[in-house]
DNA sequence: AAAAAAACTGCAATCGATTACATTTCAGCA
DNA sequence: TGCTGAAATGTAATCGATTGCAGTTTTTTT
């Protein structure tokens, strides 16, 4: 690769003049302009980006951490990332971190090693390890769908769960459903809070007992749905509703109701949560909560780019609406289940 | 952040045995290089790796283009990508191109201001522009599962496309089938090309005519997935059995298919291609080729990697072995359809 | 105890850019 | 023509590391 020196003996300029050319063109008279342009153009020049981000001390880019890679919700918030970030001319640098704290630490790191000027994070956790903390507070860093955990509150983007829970759950009272079952995932996050009480709000507002042995789960997948379904087909009192905290988990219940010769929705209801794009494609098609996970995404960017630009934020929350899609895996209860 | 310089002052050494203390602690005598750590601890000391990476020429960070983020299959291959970049130290740069040649080049052009040190792409296209056309041999580049087109031969990881769909065919001839129908992708690519080839090749061992209208489809979504099957079911003759040429077509095939009335696999069998997740879980579970999509990331970083440190390949070409799950989406032919 | 070898450490150049400051060039005008 | 200020360009310091070479200290050898 060629660089600064070999364009300024072509062009013959000083390498302040070739550095202009790109970086502040109306400070170059346009015959030198061209001249350069020429000298890069026939010299193959690309600048050095790393070599230019040591002297202005940014690196524009942009790490995300992302929990579990394999779940399609997350790729269409990272999709969303991505597409902004490129525009603003930042790029991504993945890291799925497994659940592991170490690999999260890792990862984190980054930013403190002026590999990226920014963090976006898809997870509750917090993502620097105990020695690294001090150092975080100098780091911009949002979160999307989760709030951090910690002392410290960083900006989050998130749907209203509240909210959304509360409307899966009148829309299943109003189908005359009495006996629910909750899959839940990852129990100690905000989310799950956040739904959770959506749905106790509901119920108490029509009076329906809420017993907690009705939740099972743990955590975000297929198998849990299909273990949770088991487990709540299996107790004394069967619910006639399942809400599934994410749409991995619907298709795990769904799949398994069916196994145990249930039917959908006529003998047991399923909502789910996140409307990856599967879930209308399924038999039934899923009835789920969609969330603008694309433009949850882009802002995440605009608003982790605000930070690192020193542009104070209007809000530290960001909440974002929510969609109730009606399909066919829910419907009327059924009086002789 | 604090960077070497307060390193030095606090232990009392020079930037030199700083930098050793580090990269080669070996030359650094025990008790400096305790001192050193000490004042690494206190100052919140951290690297700044794009200042070595100027001076090493080493970004140790690979980019990985992607054709579409959403596609679950590319995520598996994508977090067998991101683990073993983790392990060797190399982080990722995420780049979608939504298919767009322009983004392509602007991604791929990371890798030539040195922003990383190589490149794995998940598609077919020549990722450079023309003008990079010329810098483009010096830079490591893989592919995985399709092969780059252009003059050039950069290496592959791939599928045996060929015998995969041959064992596709077979399974459904040995189940009766005669009449087909193929839903392929894209069609310009090598992958579409030896995925025919395969189903012609088990169709001329068995003296069953090809027929080119039964093609249809143009890319690897479930709405192509619908259409396709909307159309080849208005064909004259209707297929019994049709070849998706990847899952997600063959999701929107069977949800159509079902729309109109048809059942799988009693009426019409279906057969995918890459075996993501959700497949086991439809209803009916899909019949489709297993890749190792985990390992074949895992092999594309393994070999950029040697590309970078100038180790010969042994070969040219990784073919993974495939793996055909027969699940409930194929069956015996319906002598009455 | 002196000489040679080995182990540490530091000095200063270097990587490839950017940029404050200095210098040169040139257009405009009296 | 000569002067002034703006525009264009160059010089050299700088960003935060790494590293060849040289100098110093310690250890080993005889």
């Amino acid at each position: 690769m060629s660089t600064v020196k070999e364009v300024c003996k072509l062009a013959g300029v000083s390498t302040a003049t070739v550095s202009r050319t790109l970086k502040n063109p109306e400070r170059v008279s346009e015959k030198t302009r061209e001249r350069v342009f020429k000298a890069m153009q026939e010299s193959g020049y690309r600048p050095n980006m790393l070599a230019s981000s040591v002297k202005t001390g940014k690196s524009n880019a942009l790490v995300v951490l992302v929990p579990n890679l394999t779940n399609p919700f997350f790729l269409k918030i990272i999709q969303g990332i991505e597409q902004a970030a490129q525009e603003k001319g930042y790029s991504v640098l993945l890291g799925d971190t497994q659940g592991e704290p170490e690999r999260e630490n890792e990862i984190a790191s980054m930013v403190l090693s002026n590999r990226a000027d920014g963090l976006i994070h898809l997870d509750h956790s917090f993502p620097f390890s105990k020695s690294d903390a001090h150092l975080a507070d100098r780091v911009p860093v949002v979160s999307v769908c989760e709030r951090i955990k910690g002392d410290k509150e960083f900006p989050v983007i998130e749907l209203d769960n509240y909210a959304a829970t509360r409307s899966l759950a009148k829309h299943l009272v109003n189908y005359g459903h009495r006996k629910f079952g909750i899959i839940a995932g990852q129990e100690e996050s905000r989310i799950h809070h956040d739904r959770l009480a959506g749905i106790k709000g509901v119920f108490a507002d029509e009076e329906i007992p809420f017993d907690d042995n009705m939740i099972v789960g743990g955590a975000y997948s297929i198998e849990v749905g299909q273990e949770g379904a088991r487990e709540l087909m299996a107790k004394p009192e069967r619910p006639t509703a399942i809400f599934c905290f994410n749409d991995d988990i619907a298709i795990g219940a769904i799949f398994e109701l069916k196994k145990l010769g249930l039917r959908v929705p006529e003998d047991v209801s399923v909502v789910g949560f996140d409307n990856i794009k599967v879930t209308a494609f399924m038999d039934p098609p899923l009835t789920t909560i969609d969330q603008p996970a694309h433009e949850m995404g882009r802002k995440a960017v605009e608003v982790v780019l605000q930070i690192i630009n020193n542009v104070p934020l209007r809000r530290n929350r960001e909440i974002f609406p929510f969609n109730i899609l009606e399909r066919e895996s829910s419907g009327p209860v059924n009086p002789n289940f």
